[in-house]
DNA sequence: AATGAATGAGCGTTCATTCAT
DNA sequence: TATGAATGAACGCTCATTCAT
């Protein structure tokens, strides 16, 4: 019952984790935890199911984006990050997320689902990275969709929902765009590799 | 005592928040939760005393990397990038920060703790920033740090201690140094405000 | 469920107020804890269902002592004493009004319920009053029905269910019907207002 | 150590009983719970120390009244029953017996300390009791006296402190003090003993 | 499908008590 | 005398789970 999930999906957002009861779960649904059990015979399913769902949703959002063939890919990554920064400050992205980071830590289950998802949004960037950057290789093209990733995910903290930062997240986004496509366009496969930059040794030099 | 907040940060860090409970960190710390509960009354003073030990151990951290000042700016920044991210993919960090950002959205101390630590973070960034950029408003260039921050602390959840991609690592510290020196160096403050980058509109058009 | 309550009130009146746990009374009425906590979420809430349980209780024999309007105001006066002090000496009553007298202290609801118990029973004698003495004020005739009302529950304490005088409780009936046959048919208003006895001075004069 | 059961009386009055535990009456008496146990090995000695002082204190009070000779018997009779009356509106009365008699349900000590306390009571009614009813018998003259000391402390419901009738206090003070007086001056032995009213079959016929 | 009832374990917390210093 | 530290049991309460109906 798709009630149900969704009441999960409420709990879970509004109210976190440790709260994320069969009892909280089935009075939002408006049921008996008996009735509950009845469709999820335990909690670990009831997440299973919930965690599947609200990441679909997000795959489903990623696969709308990559069909746009219109803009240019430079303007197509542009649209990507904005969308995706943009989603980021929803109430459910903000509520969502932290919670399934700080869940794959510690249940394989969702470090899966987490692990999918994100392939889903870096293959999403992949097609514009390889229409910018032909010359680098797979490898290298799939870093730098996983650095940016990161680096979006990473604004949730600051910029999302009722986060501190809320008010800066058109600025983000805009930084974001442009520090994206500047990356993507400029870097070199030595600098990935770590053959070039100057800098390297600092940190362990001066630590010492 | 010491030993109940170190058993209480290896509880979090190790089994997650749902099993930090007050006979977990006892046991841990070699104690009965009568005596546990001896020197923390109750188990918010606990969460808020260990948030605040951890927290602490990394602004020292920060305002030990700030102090550096025989190298140029840009190394320094790469400096203080390659520092964190190598921290973040530490045992401890993995384990504590997912944590800290989902207790964040409903717990207004951690919220407030997470808060006064990101902003340590982004005044150990501010200086190498003003040097570099001394043309840009302090308004942009806390922007950028704010960026710079948050991008860091997403790649976390991929390149963190026994996480999907944690072998990326390396490369992923090189484009992250490469990536942020080039936005310091390069950006305008009218892309910050968006006055600039044609793309905008974009996302939206698409998307109906 | 009745079984609850009725566990609830022995363990009241034969092993205290401080030993009304939610565990003893579980065990007694057959059941474990969380079973008990699915028909009471809270202690309190099992307390106030107790308390006015066993209040009604009483409440209704009031209403039942009343109704009988054959004999003379006098001996239904006399019989009412009766009645109330041969009550007062069961286990049941000497165990459960003290610790309401008790409780009543501190507890804004026990000292509600116990407060209208007694206007029951004062409504009670306030017929049998007024009959005998309709030249009275109601205020007046309500401070009798305090004071006798007052008087026979104290008696609680020296004759009461295995307390020191309980092989009194006849003789003390019978004095306590005289007293208050005597004291409604012979006290005057001024009396009952201060204006007549002469000894009230004597107090206060030899403690100095 | 005084201070010790100051604190403990304190506890017990303001907060009751169930609340009296060895901690409240360290934190009353500006000591740890270590040093408490060196006066008071444990609690049981501590509330029978406490019950003893307490109605030490009342006894002394009890011996003070009996000691006036200059007034009438008649007068001392209403002294008494007007100082007793007086006592129990106090915060400390009111507190304290309700607690006591409720703790006499359970607890031998108590009910032991109870009984001496209430004995020097009705021994203090007992010679004007005497004076004024030379002709009964000794047991009748106990009788009407335990009878008038119940019939006084069961006041204490309804006109202590804080009580809902307390500010009726000074009428019912009257009440008592009238009717006591008529009582010990009216009743015969046959009364007493139940030879004379008429009206005692009534109950039980009329309730079948 | 749905309810209500029940279990047993675990939760945070409080307590009387003990004891080394 | 006095403290601080420690124990172990019990407290009220919540939880996932089970099951008869």
């Amino acid at each position: 019952m798709a009630e149900i999930l969704t009441a999960a999906r409420d709990v879970l957002i509004e109210e976190g984790y440790p709260r994320l009861t069969m009892r909280n779960v089935a009075e939002r649904a408006k049921m008996t935890v008996g009735n509950l059990s009845y469709y999820y015979a335990n909690k670990e399913d009831l997440l299973h199911d919930l965690l599947e769902a609200v990441i679909q949703g997000y795959v489903e959002d990623f696969d709308r984006i990559v069909a746009n063939k219109e803009r240019s890919p430079e303007e197509r990554l542009q649209d990507m990050v904005r969308f995706v920064i943009g989603d980021l400050a929803t109430k459910e992205t903000t509520g969502f997320f932290p919670a399934l980071w700080a869940l794959a830590n510690h249940d394989d289950f969702a470090a899966q689902e987490m692990s999918s998802l994100y392939q889903v949004e870096r293959e999403a960037f992949a097609p514009v990275i390889a229409e910018l950057r032909p010359d680098l290789s797979k490898k290298d093209r799939d870093l730098l969709a996983l650095f940016i990733s990161g680096s979006i995910e990473g604004q949730t903290m600051f910029i999302g929902h009722k986060r501190e930062k809320a008010a800066a997240g058109g600025a983000i986004a805009n930084i974001a765009a442009h520090s994206f496509t500047a990356l993507v366009k400029g870097i070199d496969a030595a600098t990935i590799r770590g053959l070039k930059e100057a800098s390297k040794p600092g940190a362990k030099k001066l630590a010492s």
